[in-house]
DNA sequence: CTCCAGGCAGTGT
DNA sequence: ACACTGCATGGA
């Protein structure tokens, strides 16, 4: 891969498995908006980023090649290798032969732990494009401005001091429903440092997921979830309808199967690399409509 | 109109 | 251990 000042904007040549609509669109994240075809507004980590990818080239407009360096080149995780995670999934099972043919742009994105927990807490019975406009609510009411692009106004997730200072009344204003003590109890730990990211980063995969699970509103599939985007655990599986009806029909010849029968084979069968595996399944899943009764 | 959504907590066996 | 239910809100 070539990393390329251009003006003010960085360009990415011969980037490999890289596909900024997959990775965006596959459900990882819920902070963006798309302006055109693999073109789209990006928010993450307080800033605003206005991305492209063309046949040639991913172009990352007004950024400097230290934000690049600081921010975008871990948050898209251009730097590990996918090539070799696809052939390794794809050696130990060929099942995963379409999935991974079909997403190989895939790039699970790492995002911001108190972002991503309080994302996925919204989550919970809700389709993508409400948590959508949860997140901008949210982001707008009690985030930092940001700024405008195509007409459009932008501004961070708050941060915990930021949503520290907010009611019950007013989260519920941003249309979380039953939600809003569970992101109130979330808020609340992290503030105080019942639950801090450092401290999950040291404990294994058992003790995070449980620590998580200590706040209202995280069972297991948030948990994963938190884990897997917000924690960089890529042995997470989060198993949520989608990827309960997928496994059953490539894994359970199709039976009915209860979760953790399917997240205990998850962790057996895919090891550290659940998590790829996971979203490649999860999206193709979704896009194909996989074992979807109708 | 009814049904359901990247689930979870609470309650009942 | 497991099954069942209610839950805010908005779109199909």
């Amino acid at each position: 891969m070539q990393i390329i000042q251009s003006g003010e904007d960085i360009l990415l040549r011969d980037v490999r498995n890289f596909d900024i609509t997959q990775t965006l669109e596959c459900g990882q994240c819920f902070h963006f908006v798309k302006l055109d075809t693999r073109e789209y507004a990006v928010v993450a980590y307080q800033r605003l980023l206005h991305i492209k990818q063309t046949e040639q080239e991913v172009i990352f407009y007004h950024t400097t090649e230290q934000e690049y360096d600081q921010i975008w080149k871990s948050y898209f995780d251009l730097e590990r290798d996918y090539e070799k995670i696809q052939q390794i999934l794809l050696a130990r099972d060929d099942r995963l032969q379409d999935a991974i043919g079909k997403m190989a742009g895939v790039r699970i994105l790492q995002q911001d732990f108190f972002e991503t927990l309080i994302s996925f807490i919204i989550s919970q019975n809700k389709q993508i494009p409400h948590i959508k406009q949860i997140v901008a609510a949210i982001s707008k009411e009690y985030g930092t401005y940001l700024g405008e692009m195509n007409g459009q106004v932008f501004y961070a997730f708050p941060t915990v001091a930021q949503l520290s200072a907010v009611s019950e009344e007013q989260l519920r204003a941003c249309k979380v429903g039953f939600r809003a003590p569970y992101i109130m109890d979330a808020v609340a730990k992290v503030a105080e440092g019942a639950i801090s990211e450092q401290q999950l980063q040291t404990q294994s995969d058992e003790v995070c997921m449980q620590t998580l699970q200590q706040i209202k509103g995280v069972g297991s599939k948030v948990a994963n979830c938190v884990a897997l985007f917000g924690l960089a655990k890529r042995s997470a599986f989060p198993v949520d309808v989608w990827i309960k009806r997928i496994m059953e029909t490539l894994y359970f010849d199709g039976n009915e199967t209860n979760v953790s029968t399917i997240e205990r084979f998850a962790k057996e069968h895919f090891g550290k690399l659940g998590g790829y595996a996971q979203q490649y399944l999860f999206y193709y899943g979704k896009t194909t409509g996989i074992g979807v009764k109708k």
